[in-house]
DNA sequence: AGCCCCGGTTACACAGAGGGAACCACCGCC
DNA sequence: GGCGGTGGTTCCCTCTGTGTAACCGGGGCT
């Protein structure tokens, strides 16, 4: 790769991307944003992450400053996470992002069978 | 993984989210909705992307019904990229994850620091 | 002839994402 | 005693994302 991209928003696009960009952050803050508090187990379930992802996803939300986390010590322990001020400002563009995703994905499907159908055609 | 996510919308975001979610797309489709139309290597020398993922993210587009590919048979041959109305629907999304970004990034940036300190205060 | 550009494709290699399962301590239930 | 749940961590293994480099045909420049 040559290193910095030409463009320079789109380095700095890329590197948020990079951080916060990926399925399961976005997925946990949607939950988080939807349900406002909920512990690990009840993420873990709801999304249907494995253990490890979700603890790996959790940290790094909270190492961003997303994501709050509560530690009970209560028997038995009991777990909290809930979004920060930065992370339910991070709700807007998920929600934009996610409502263009439920609009759309009947147009891409479309379109990738329109292409795939082509693609087979032309092979005849 | 536990196949289908339990929450039906978070499986279809995540789709989606698989699909046109990754960096190079993100960033083809910023850069066609900033300059219109743009050749294969205009592209290639502008985002500092290797051929290959240029060639191969292109045609996911394509197939994914985002961007027109328009072929011109001249000597050299030339290809042109722009984005379709799905494309360009896809403009607002990216925009607002855009800006949150560029806002937020210097937030991210210092609630990192912060953690990363107090992890190694810890340690100690 | 030799090298470059256009727009790709293919082969190869390597790193990292991500899943699965086992393990941990502690407790409750039966 | 044995199984189950809570919240993780750690090891292992696979799969895919991504880059590098070579090659292609066709032509132009020199």
């Amino acid at each position: 790769m040559n290193k910095a991209n030409q463009c320079p928003e789109c380095g700095r696009i890329n590197e948020v991307l990079g951080r916060v960009g990926d399925r399961w952050s976005v997925l946990i803050v949607i939950s988080l944003a939807q349900y406002g508090t909920l512990r690990f187990n009840e993420l873990k379930r709801h999304l249907g992450i494995s253990q490890r992802m979700l603890s790996l996803t959790l940290r790094a939300l909270e190492r961003d400053g997303l994501v709050n986390r509560t530690y009970h010590p209560t028997i038995p322990p009991k777990v909290e996470y809930s979004l920060t001020p930065l992370g339910q400002s991070f709700r807007k563009p998920v929600e934009v992002m996610g409502l263009w995703a439920l609009e759309n994905l009947g147009a891409i499907d479309k379109a990738r069978a329109a292409y795939d159908a082509e693609a087979v055609a032309e092979d005849a």
